[in-house]
DNA sequence: CGCGACATGTAAGCAGTTACATGATTAT
DNA sequence: ATAATCATGTAACTGCTTACATGTCGCG
């Protein structure tokens, strides 16, 4: 698969970058849908580097310290252009632990359970205040050729899954309580 | 986590099973939330084996053929419904190929941005379509207390998020398409 | 001077997939 | 007979997380 990959070098595409600030747009912009570790990132770079997809040159923060700033190459933008354009197969199934405990819901009581529920919609509701906020700051759809149109995309993506959770959520409570 | 663990023991509560009869059920009723091969399950059940928290016994299929049937110690049912009571946070963001390459929209043309989502539809539509023929199965909510309940509720969840991906993807070319 | 953010790496280990390997049973 | 399904395992590898390890910079 090597999708890390092709993460890094899309975002490379548009702006030159450390591993660094990789790692921050990973636990920030691209959270929603993907996330690595600078453990992660940091061989991937090295790899992708060996590979000529990308390069790096040293610059010096202050005093001494020494930063790679990568570059995505020639190369590195038809890879990952021909990755781009490639139809996907539907991401494997995620794992989601609290559907497996509601699969299992028959081995502990109504009130247990309604306690599970009422605890994960809270956490989802959370989540939801959170990206209607990030999403509430367009106040138009951006144009098709920005990386905001991507960024729009995503996001109005990730405020539907958490209110279809919080929906389905209700609908077991439901469930749970008219019987 | 071992979560892997979990899902074997919620699934041996009901009843005694072979590892071959496990991998069956993780492909089937359980594939829309959680999944594992044959080369991950028979290790596992060694290993919940020597921890004593499953028992198997031997039986003859057959001529010769030996099975392991194992069935879930009381131990292992403790163990089982002490984590199905505890509150789980949300599961880490599942990863999205097609969201992420969304993120990345801008670098390829409207055509080929509508071909990618108009063929995602497709896919998800299909999927949609035989969940849906799952579900209307069920003419009735099945009683709390049965393992159908928590059939029925994953089953609607996966309906539903089926249904909200189709809307989104829905929304994404409404926003290509109105420009 | 101390703290939080910036910055880069490696090591150990767990989870999961693909491939290797073998053989029996059942239905056609 | 032969193909599909039943049945059990191991090996090699990829992906990812947690922990280890180190040091600088900028601000108050």
């Amino acid at each position: 698969m090597r999708n890390l990959k092709y993460a890094i070098l899309g975002l490379l595409i548009d702006t030159q970058m450390t591993g660094y600030d990789i790692a921050k747009e990973f636990s920030q912009a691209l959270n929603e849908f993907w996330s690595a570790k600078h453990s992660q990132i940091y061989p991937e770079l090295k790899k992708l580097e060996q590979e000529g997809l990308v390069s790096f040159k040293i610059e010096i923060s202050g005093e001494i310290l020494e930063k790679k700033v990568y570059t995505i190459t020639e190369k590195g933008k038809t890879d990952f252009l021909s990755w781009m354009k490639k139809k996907s197969e539907l991401s494997s199934t995620p794992k989601d632990i609290f559907r497996l405990k509601m699969y299992f819901a028959h081995n502990i009581n109504k009130n247990e359970l309604l306690v599970l529920i009422e605890d994960q919609k809270n956490k989802h509701q959370k989540r939801l205040d959170y990206l209607t906020l990030s999403f509430a700051q367009y106040n138009a759809i951006p144009k098709t050729g920005t990386p905001d149109f991507g960024d729009y995309l995503v996001l109005e993506g990730a405020v539907m899954r958490e209110e279809m959770t919080i929906a389905w959520l209700n609908n077991c409570l439901g469930h749970l309580m008219n019987e």
